[in-house]
Parts: structure tokens; C-alpha cells; sequence
DNA sequence: AAGACGAAAGTGGTTGA
DNA sequence: TCAACAACTTTCGTCTT
């Protein structure tokens, strides 16, 4: 789903190399990394992915370079042994050329505070994504928004931390990967007060829509967490697309209703799970999931002989 | 003994005056 | 800014397997 595609070149630096990030809807300049239109919109996958292992495997797809490293990957290190690549010694004037070479590669790559910060920032997003066992299409977003923030000076008066789990946050969302605020607050050492007030500061700043999750997008988790089988996955997909059908859903925490929809499915596959170990997996207590069950069961009418 | 059930009171966030 | 409100949680006693 691609809008307004008749941008071709940089209105920034006149760069004609675009690139169409699509986990991050947005067109990026290649060469100064300027996101020239966010109006792509995209909605994560291409095909269908099971698990979140699927997931990483199909979604290699997309920019060719990462936006981790605050160079984007390109750069060149020239070592310190005065050698040539044969392992001779060099030439006096030789030696004084690699020095200036050393000196100006390195002051090309880390150059001042803001680039030092960017730098630290990415080490940090990779650390986060790294603890909550995220996909590499998830990072790269992130490190895609959190250029955006840099590169809109709204960083000033807030925490690399906290911004940063924000973009983790978002790009979670945009990815369809699910991880509660609490999860990646704790993952980047602040609480779920400050991912969240720094996540809205981002909705709004970025003026970035995120579609609201799906309970879909939960019952995969909850399966892999539980070590459930694919029929689980597919019935409790089955029974949300129901509810959904039958506005079930509206008004509800999807974690509910997702991990109903599961609790159902283990029941009816002989694969049994109690509440408890799927209301401390979806972070929903087993009242919740009893109070959704009963609605679930009674208005599609589903058949419980037990 | 563990799990399921449900009533009642408490909590944090959103909404609308 | 504040109170009303809905969804959800916590707690706890009771019933079921």
C-alpha cells in the first residue's frame, strides 16, 4: 500500500538514491538519511509468518544497509600496526600518511557530542531489542525512528533511555511484535510510567499513526510461551476472527480476549492449560480471562463438554 | 490439593464538563 | 482541574475435579 511514489529525489542533499523502508513506512534518503515522505504505510509481513522464528526469517526484506550503527555499517578501520598488509614495516612518509588517515577517519566517524550520542543511543537500542528477544526488522525501525527524533531535536530534555525504549515500543507496534510497555521499560532499566509518558511524546511528535493491536497479533506469543501446538494457534485465530466479527472485542484489553481465546483452544484441543499459567504469560490476571471466557463461550456459543 | 468460579472493593487511566 | 466512568486487578471465600 504505497501513496504519493512520485518522490525520486532528495529535496534535502539531491540524492536520487531512495530507499523504501517499508517496516518503518517511510522513504529514506540514502545518502544523509533523511526520511523524505512517511506516507508508505505498511503492516509488517508480506505472508503469513506462525511464530515469532518465522517471522525473523520472512521479513528480510526490505533497506539493505542497517541503521544501527550510526554510520549505517560503511565504515573502515585502519589499525595502529605500522605494517603494510604483507606484514612489512613502513616507509617513514608511509607511516606519517596513515596517521593523517587515521586521524581524519576517526574524526570523520564520531564527531562531536550529537554524533557520540547517536552512537551510544544505538549501542542502547541494540542492547534492549537484544533482552526481549526481538527480530532484526524491529531494531532496524527503531533505530529508523530514533534517527527521526534525533534528526527533529527533540531528544534535548529527555533520557536517551527512555526515548529509546519509546522507539523500541513503537517499532514493536508498527511490527506487530508484541511487548508491553512494562516489558521493554524493563528491558532499558526505567519504569512503565516513563516508556509510556515517552512513547506518547513520540505519537506525537513523529504525528506517526500506529494502527491499535489486534488480539491476533498476542496469540502467537501466548502459544510459544506455553509451548502449544499449531492447532491451538489456528482454532484461537479462529475464535478471534469470530469475536472480532461479533464486536466481542471492542472496549476490551486485547491481552484479555487473546488469552481467553487461548485458555478456549487448549481446552478443545485436549492440550490443556490453566488460567493461571496463561493469565501470568499474558499479564492479565485469571479473573479477566474467566470474565472474557464466559462472554466468549456464551455468545459464540461454544460447546464445553468437559 | 489444585484449579475454577465469582462477589466485592481497589486501582490507574481516559473523558467530558 | 476534577469527578465520573469503564476496564481491569486484588483479594478472598466457596465450589469442583
Amino acid at each position: 500500500m504505497i501513496k504519493s511514489e512520485k518522490i525520486t529525489v532528495c529535496p534535502e542533499c539531491g540524492n536520487n538514491d531512495l530507499i523504501r523502508d517499508y517496516e518503518a513506512g517511510e522513504l529514506v534518503c540514502e545518502g544523509c538519511g533523511m526520511v523524505v515522505s512517511s506516507e508508505l504505510f505498511s503492516y509488517g509481513p508480506e505472508w503469513r509468518a506462525f511464530n515469532l522464528e518465522q517471522r525473523e526469517k520472512r521479513t528480510r526484506v526490505g533497506a539493505p544497509l542497517t541503521w544501527t550503527i550510526h554510520d549505517k555499517g560503511l565504515s573502515t578501520i585502519i589499525d595502529w600496526t605500522g605494517r603494510d598488509i604483507y606484514g612489512r614495516g613502513l616507509k617513514p612518509e608511509q607511516r606519517a600518511q596513515a596517521y593523517r588517515l587515521r586521524k581524519w577517519n576517526r574524526r570523520s566517524k564520531v564527531s562531536g557530542a550529537s554524533e557520540r550520542n547517536l552512537a551510544y543511543a544505538l549501542s542502547e537500542l541494540t542492547k534492549i531489542a537484544y533482552k526481549l528477544n526481538l527480530p532484526k526488522n524491529v531494531l532496524e525501525t527503531a533505530s529508523v525512528i530514533y534517527r527521526q527524533v534525533v534528526r527533529k531535536r527533540l531528544i534535548r530534555g529527555r533520557s536517551i533511555q527512555g526515548v529509546a525504549a519509546a522507539s523500541i515500543y513503537m517499532a514493536c507496534r508498527q511490527c506487530n511484535v508484541i511487548r508491553t510497555l512494562e516489558e521493554v521499560g524493563k528491558a532499558a532499566n526505567i519504569t512503565k510510567k516513563e516508556s509510556g509518558r515517552n512513547y506518547r511524546f513520540l505519537l506525537r511528535k513523529l504525528e506517526t499513526r500506529v494502527p491499535p493491536v489486534e488480539a491476533k497479533s498476542y496469540v502467537s506469543k501466548f502459544v510459544n510461551q506455553l509451548t502449544l501446538s499449531g492447532n491451538v494457534e489456528n482454532l484461537a485465530m479462529q475464535i478471534l476472527e469470530q469475536a472480532v466479527a461479533m464486536r466481542l472485542t471492542s472496549g476490551r484489553g486485547p491481552a484479555g480476549i487473546a488469552a481467553a481465546a487461548t485458555y478456549i483452544a487448549s481446552l478443545l484441543t485436549n492440550e490443556r492449560r490453566t488460567q493461571g499459567e496463561i493469565a501470568r504469560g499474558a499479564q492479565v490476571t485469571e479473573v479477566t480471562i474467566r470474565n472474557r471466557y464466559k462472554e466468549l463461550t456464551q455468545k459464540l456459543s461454544i460447546e464445553m463438554d468437559l
